[in-house]
Formats: structure tokens, C-alpha cells, sequence
DNA sequence: GGCGGGCTACTCGGATAGTGTGTGTCCGAGTTATGGCGG
DNA sequence: CCGCCATAACTCGGACACACACTATCCGAGTAGCCCGCC
């Protein structure tokens, strides 16, 4: 149980594009070599972070990635959520009904969690 | 990035403990039974909360498993953390030194959901 | 000088391994209550 | 009737397959800017 290593280069990744002003684009290998991975891999990250709509992709020549919203419109639950999936961090018991406490318990908690990731975006990550 | 199915048996194996009157022993026969798996799976399940302090055993005939404490206090923290250990569930880039703010954000985020669940207790599961 | 085609750099998406972790099973060893046997 | 011993039931721990997700790479396809040559 812990997050993935692509969820790490995303963050970092939305974190290189929001301190470059005002939506300016940045390749993939730019943005690899800041982190030491292929870029290849990063492209499929960025793929996911696009299908989300938090970036957009310019392609062609002098393409690359730049952020869809302003950096305190993009929170840290939708980047996450973007890579990891929608997936509940639980699966409780689904066939003994609702007398099951533990799930309850378990939900609360998960939707705390939520809650507190939203509030955080990446404006917050800019100091 | 979700909790293993080991977990959610441990909660519900000590769920089923906690039920009993005042640390009565129970096979992993039946605790296995009541949950649909492999006596010998759940029993590796429970070496980790033995080693935990969690649990108690009994070996030899009549033997089997109680709880080491009362319910009220067993948090789920203290479950969760036996069977999935107690690794960080973020990594951060501990290379790149302590400017990046991510990691302040994500530490963050996990203590506050270790102080949630450690308020957790099996008694609140009881209702 | 203007226009079009080839070139290049970049993104996009699928296919494909390697690897590690979680899941589950099997087997032998150790431990203790129970029942039977002999004294 | 009492004590010793074999048996059974259970836990304990390691070793071992298997499946799946994560990680990472490679390759072909599509797209858009740029440069060169032709008209």
C-alpha cells in the first residue's frame, strides 16, 4: 500500500509546468532529463494527466505539455486520481451487506482523505 | 495504491475476536470459515498480528487465537500497519534535499490520516 | 519572390518484456489436551 | 485407581508456485513547423 513511483513523477512534472509562466509549453525530454527518466515513460504519464484534462498537448515541431487551468485551479486529488484511478483505496464486503462496520469506517476515512487533497493544489506547492 | 486483501482480512478476523466475551479463544479453522479462505493463508495473516502484539496464541489442542487487548484499545492503525508495514506511502525525491514542497504536503497528509485512524478502535466496530 | 513538397522534431498510442509484490498452497516441526494401556 | 505413553488437534514457520500490477522500453503513426528547390 503506497503510491506509485508515476504518481511521484507527476506531481513533479505538473510542479515544472506551473513555474513556468502563464501556460508556456515544455517537451517531454526537458521535462525526463529534470527527473532522470526516459521519455518515453513521462509520455505515458502525460497521456493520462491529458485524458484528465489537467494539460493540454501542443504536437508536432516546438510542441510539448502546458498546463489546462491556472496552478491554484489543479488539485493534488486530481492528479493522483489522474494516475492512480478512480479505485477505492478499500474494497470492503460487498456480499454481507451493510452491517458491515469496518466499511464504514473505512469510507469516512477515505472521504477525509479526499477532502483534505483537494484543498491542496499546486500554488501551494509554489512557494 | 490501494490496501491489500490481507488487511481487510486482518480487520475482519479481529472484528470476530473482539465479539467474543473477554479474550475467548478461536481456531483459525473457524475464523477462516467465516471469511471464505485457506485456514493456512489466514494463518500467516496472523503471525504478523502476533508479532505485533496484537494477538495472542495458543498453541497445541484446544489451542488457537484471543485478543491481546481490549477492543477499545486496538486501533486500526496498528492492524493496518502490521500487515502492510510501516513504509511511508509516499517517497518523496530525497536526492533533490528539503526545498520541495510536495513531500512537505504529503508527509503532511499522512500524519494526518495515521491520527485518524489510530481514534479508530474495534469497539467502534461493535455496535 | 511566392508556393509547394520533403524533412525534422515532437507527440500519440499500442505492443512488449522485466520485475517486484501480493496471494495462496504445501509440508514439516513443535506443542498440548485427550484417551488408552499397563502396573 | 494412578501414572505413563501414543495419538490427535492445533499452531508455527519456511519454502514454493502463481497472478497481477508497476515499471520501463521500443517501434510505428500522426502532426506541425521549417527549409529548400521549383516555377
Amino acid at each position: 500500500m503506497n503510491y506509485s513511483k508515476a504518481t511521484n513523477y507527476a506531481l513533479h512534472t505538473m510542479l515544472e509546468l506551473a513555474k513556468v509562466p502563464d501556460k508556456a509549453k515544455k517537451g517531454v525530454q526537458e521535462l525526463a532529463k529534470y527527473q532522470d527518466i526516459s521519455p518515453t515513460y513521462l509520455s505515458k504519464i502525460l497521456t493520462k494527466l491529458t485524458k484528465s484534462g489537467l494539460v493540454e498537448s501542443s504536437p508536432g515541431a516546438l510542441g510539448g505539455y502546458s498546463l489546462a487551468k491556472k496552478p491554484d485551479q489543479i488539485n493534488f486529488l486530481a492528479i493522483i486520481q489522474a494516475i492512480e484511478g478512480q479505485i477505492p483505496l478499500f474494497k470492503g464486503c460487498e456480499d454481507k451487506a451493510n452491517s458491515c462496520k469496518i466499511d464504514a469506517i473505512m469510507r469516512e476515512y477515505e472521504e477525509q482523505m479526499e477532502a483534505y487533497l483537494s484543498t491542496k493544489t499546486l500554488k501551494d506547492a509554489i512557494h
